[in-house]
DNA sequence: GCAAATTTGTTCGTATGTATT
DNA sequence: CAATACATACGAACAAATTTG
């Protein structure tokens, strides 16, 4: 009792338990009252105990039934990167290649909602528009075999409506992919576009939809992709946010083969801990 | 009392004052006393509205201060992608580029650590080798100003340094970099590579690296950046962790301009909640 | 340098509410 | 409806860290 508080010897000792395999995933815990009389603590120790576990992600509570090992995920993959000229973006309105780990999976996505805004205050550099600008925003929420994946949001200028490109507007998939449909109205060519990755807290409506425990712990993965034309002017931006819990993204640069291996994530550094500078 | 517990609005309630800049940036809350007295509750119950603050990165408590709205922290940006053909990789050994918005900071690297190990069970599928396969690995701690920015270690097939890359394991920065090293001595050349990217919660050893607080609620990303032969071979296998709270990464495909725009994170998407499916 | 005051951290006990079986 | 199990809330006491006098 001299090092560690009780709370976290409890917790490490149920966690050396999981990781052991001694308490497999999908099993049920003793019950907060069985722990007490296990580990000699008061209930409301043991539910310290049950939380710290929960925010690593190692067990989940469900009321009214008890405590367990949480399942493991099959992840999604995404491949962020894409071939400029030819398949370039994979031919979907705003939907990244994907390729998923023996199972083919098949993403769907909502029909587009459309609204009209003027420019965010973090978006308006990117879009390198001044304060206040209008822009298309064209939302999607996507799914994989049902369950939810992301939720997109394109913003374009308003100027292009403006110039002839009505049909950004239209609140339905353009089949065509809006990126040939503003080649063919305006002229727009893609030349290329950069990623930024950002990782988060979810907020409110992405812990509802992606349906997070409401305790914030799940981060999510928010991608910026920011398409420019030949001049380097920015065209669009794609904003997507990605539950960390269920996804992971690939980056290709130069030849690599096409298959993608299982990424194994976890504990590769050294075994020794560091201790000097 | 009906619709959300007491804990929750309090939390709510602090939240939209820190948010509407009320409580701005680095200053202190009141005492959990004079928040018990304030919103007429127990301190258990304050104590549980200031967790879910800090599960959400909006607050930190100082024992023995007091608890106080968290600093912004200015994020290094580190590019995932570079030129295939020349820079390929930036020259620097292992090192990836790094561009960060306004100032200009310099990485350091300590000096690597060289292990002789067996593979690993998660990295042996990615680099084709057979489970317990010797491995030399190198690992790095890397900082940026001083501050502690990611830990990487690079894994390549033991039998490189039987075919002649002794200085393989040389614990010394190998100057000229491996990629070159490898491609003069044994004719190894890079034609590309894949990085897998994860998100997922700390070790030990990474939460204590990186000074993250030591209950888990600040993710890591993890690179697992596999590098091919123009065979499409696995030559070695780097793996980065770099703490979430202070790293963003970019991805540029086909062409785009060179200055990196300051990406706002945050609240993009549309303002009204989904509803349905 | 030490002691007191302040503030958060841990642990206990207890009671009541809510969800599930 | 009853039993079970987790969720919330209160009160209290002591420990540990930090600042202040």
């Amino acid at each position: 009792m001299a090092a560690d508080p009780m709370y976290r010897q409890i917790a490490e000792d149920l966690r050396s338990k999981i990781e052991a395999g001694e308490l497999p995933r999908g099993t049920q815990l003793p019950t907060e009252i069985e722990l007490r009389d296990q580990y000699n603590a008061s209930r409301n120790t043991v539910r310290d105990a049950i939380k710290w576990l929960i925010t690593r992600g190692l067990v989940e509570t469900r009321p009214g039934q008890g405590t367990f090992v949480v399942e493991k995920i099959t992840p999604f993959v995404s491949t962020l990167t894409g071939d400029p000229e030819t398949g370039f973006g994979g031919g979907e309105d705003d939907i990244y290649d994907l390729e998923v780990k023996a199972t083919r999976r098949e993403p769907t996505a909502s029909v587009p909602r459309v609204e009209i805004q003027q420019v965010n205050d973090a978006t308006a550099p990117e879009l390198q528009l001044g304060q206040g600008s209008p822009v298309v925003s064209r939302h999607q929420r996507r799914f994989i075999d049902g369950t939810p994946w992301s939720l997109q949001t394109s913003f374009y200028p308003m100027r292009y409506v403006m110039d002839g490109a009505a049909r950004l507007t239209d609140p339905s998939d353009i089949s065509q992919g809006t990126v040939s449909y503003l080649r063919e109205t305006l002229g727009i060519d893609q030349a290329g576009w950069r990623d930024m990755i950002v990782v988060r807290a979810p907020n409110q409506v992405e812990t509802a939809f992606f349906k997070l425990p409401d305790d914030g712990r799940v981060p999510v993965v928010e991608t910026r992709r920011t398409t420019f034309d030949s001049r380097g002017k920015p065209v669009r931006l794609t904003v997507s946010v990605y539950p960390a819990d269920r996804n992971q993204f690939a980056v290709n640069v130069g030849k690599v083969p096409d298959e993608i291996v299982a990424p194994g994530s976890g504990e590769d550094s050294p075994s020794a801990d560091n201790s000097s500078t």
